[in-house]
DNA sequence: TCGAATAGTTACCGACCGGTCACACCTATG
DNA sequence: CATAGGTGTGACCGGTCGGTAACTATTCGA
């Protein structure tokens, strides 16, 4: 699949011609599919997001009315994903290799973010923290930063205590709350 | 200068010719310079790495003996570079552009994001907080976050709390029974 | 069985890439 | 003045890029 020669060499680092290639094709067939190559881009990119916003759905299936415990499950995933990742988010690797440029990619990666933002912050909020928003952009931040600090650093460095680092960040912004309404929180 | 064609282009995203027409020079005498477009790109991330540590050095003379007020200044200054900064981290995108091949440029890269760790986790030890390697890499990753999060959603994103999130964060570890207590309820 | 659509093949286009060549030029030191 | 070393110039190398033209082979429904 082209997602993956994509996430592997970067958006610049193949050629239209392996990509059709590896897709057991020609490279006239692939053009009969897809306008261009930053169509085929923006189309990978958009199956991505697609299969990420299966992810959520499934998450809170998994743990129904339980935001709080979604809201673990999110973390505890993203660290898999960390652990099981070399390369990354495509969406955000995408941004960095197309920054200047007015790439079609664009809209598909900010519409992916923006989607992914307000999820997030939906869990926090029902999740009853504090401050709904700071946590949920502390959390963008921490697993964006994890991503590309693992690209720079390997797996032994900052990102090694990604899950540690959420952890903390939740219960200082879960605990804050006075000890009455700690109390009312705990689940039976 | 190389340095911000780079940035501004990505490594992959500008020729050799346009780097000699910028620098008002031709390839010719800049190939005679730099023996290889890769010897200059890593010439130009050891010329960024070394202004980042004189900026180190300039941190810690500005409040002697007072590692928190530094802490507080690395976190203000980051947020300053984050705001005047369209492109994020050099360093960072490097890596993520040549995140496959074994380009010479990558030890460049590991040696500056692991000697800019060890001075953020000796500055969290000497100011005395709770959990000095967990808030160094909390605040390395919400950095590199923040700057490819700019990048993927513009300055509106999770990026712009990236202040409040480091006070926050090293709020949660400067008062150290309620942040460790808290982290150690959280199930794994 | 015919015809239309789809896919495969091959060669090709112009542009650009990183990198090199030979050669004219300037300048500065002896 | 001579000579040597750095600089500018422009053509050139082989290769790859994204994208297309023209033609053939295959499939499949009517």
């Amino acid at each position: 699949m082209a997602c993956e020669l994509f996430r592997q060499h970067g958006i610049r680092g193949i050629g239209v011609d392996a990509i059709a290639e590896a897709a057991e094709t020609n490279k006239m067939t692939l053009y009969r599919h897809f306008g261009s190559k930053d169509d085929l881009v923006c189309e990978t990119l958009r199956y991505t997001s697609e299969k990420a916003a299966a992810f959520w759905d499934q998450l809170e299936a998994s743990h129904p009315n339980d935001p709080m415990a979604q809201l673990q499950g999110w973390v505890k995933a993203r660290a898999q994903c960390l652990a099981d990742n070399k390369y990354g988010c495509d969406l955000a690797n995408a941004a960095v290799e197309l920054k200047e440029q007015g790439h079609p990619a664009h809209v598909v990666i900010e519409n992916f973010k923006l989607a992914q933002r307000r999820r997030l912050e939906k869990l926090c909020r029902d999740a009853g923290v504090s401050e709904p928003e700071l946590l949920s952009d502390t959390l963008s931040m921490l697993m964006e930063g994890a991503q590309v600090s693992k690209l720079a650093t390997g797996s032994e460095g900052p990102s090694m205590r990604f899950m540690r680092a959420c952890e903390a960040a939740i219960a200082s912004f879960h605990q804050p709350a006075t000890a009455l309404e700690t109390a009312s929180q705990i689940p039976a």
